[in-house]
DNA sequence: CTCACAATGTGAATCTTTTCACACTTGAAA
DNA sequence: TTTCAAGTGTGAAAAGATTCACATTGTGAG
């Protein structure tokens, strides 16, 4: 059975705010006060930590550790190795970004074929020329690669990283990926999230 | 009626198909053609088309020009006006990114609260300081802003720019807004999207 | 100890989205 | 012409997601 994207992504959004709540000193959170914090309803949420391992008491609502850990639990958060390719500004500017604010994974290693972009280190990730990503991917288990490279080569280097082993790309290009169905894709391309902004800003 | 996000979500999708093949010299196509080219079902393509004003004929499928005249007539496209706040790295990449490709949108302006960040041009567009935004936004009828600012600020900025008129925000920053349920948001920061893929790439 | 309360967990109902399946249309070929 | 093949448009069915509503539970007050 696959769980369903929606689902998955409200719960790692439930998580990054338990993480903070936990931070900021709080023990225990009701449904309705985790709705105020993350715009999903109390019975979704309820519903959501259903089939969690953890449960609320009527009383005191979710211990907050406890609910954290069986989310990470849940999702699988052994601390994920992702490999990025294409460091361009775009790729640069995720690495930073990722890497200095992510609890749940890293980014280990870059990729590019540009050679002044190879052999460098950008937010404490080395960088590599793309034709040793198969060698490399294989040394880490990089399963999950985020590819932020030029669309008229995107989808080559797509394909090329999925026979090297890669299992989900996050792809940033402006293009519709066309690999073998069990790949997972998520596309967040700038351009087309503008577009739907600003089409519901309008409606 | 709120159109769905999903249905508006492809269609924006098949109009940028729709346009690479129009330039690649194409006149007509099948559902089942850009079925292909999208990852949506014939099925669905023919569904998300119903409401538009082009229909296709059994014989040479749907007429490309047409196709695209109608979903921008369906969408709304004249040319749209967004503004981009915090000019940081992802800031300057996706501005630079959306403007060198985007056919129906442009970034007409960005802003950011560090002097030096303030009168550039980047990518086209001209720096001003956040405190101008309302009077920018008035005189150029922005509705729609793209957040790229730290996680700190983006609650606050949100509400400033929403004073201001916006209807619509694009937020990268990995927090959750709180504003009038009348305000579109889309959220696309980045590190939960590694992590949903992270996930799925395991699944 | 008992009661009242407030919140959980969840079956059932509802609402939304996707898929199916087929009557209908068009053009080309015989 | 008439027939045939392939594709559209769309009701109806199925699948999927969300919300409702309530029996159950744990706690503190009296």
């Amino acid at each position: 059975m696959r769980r369903s994207e929606r689902k998955i992504e409200r719960i790692i959004n439930y998580r990054r705010v338990l993480i903070k709540l936990e931070r900021a000193g709080e023990t225990n959170i009701f449904s309705h006060q985790l709705s105020a914090l993350t715009n999903a309803t109390p019975a979704q949420i309820r519903r959501d930590l259903m089939e969690m391992d953890t449960s609320g008491s009527p009383a005191h609502g979710y211990v907050v550790k406890d609910l954290i850990k069986s989310i990470n639990n849940y999702i699988g958060a052994d601390k994920e190795q992702v490999a990025i390719i294409g460091l361009g500004n775009l790729g640069k500017a995720i690495t930073n970004y990722v890497n200095g604010s992510s609890e749940n994974l890293k980014i280990v290693a870059g990729f590019d074929i540009k050679s002044e972009k190879v052999n460098r280190v950008v937010a404490g990730c080395h960088s590599y020329h793309l034709q040793d990503f198969e060698k490399i991917a294989k040394e880490r288990g990089i399963k999950t690669v985020i590819l932020t490279v030029p669309v008229r080569v995107a989808q080559d280097v797509a394909e090329q990283v999925t026979k090297a082993g890669v299992r989900g790309i996050l792809n940033y290009a402006p293009v519709n990926l066309h690999l073998s169905d069990d790949i997972y894709v998520e596309n967040r391309d700038m351009i087309s999230a503008v577009e739907k902004v600003a089409y519901f800003s309008d409606h």
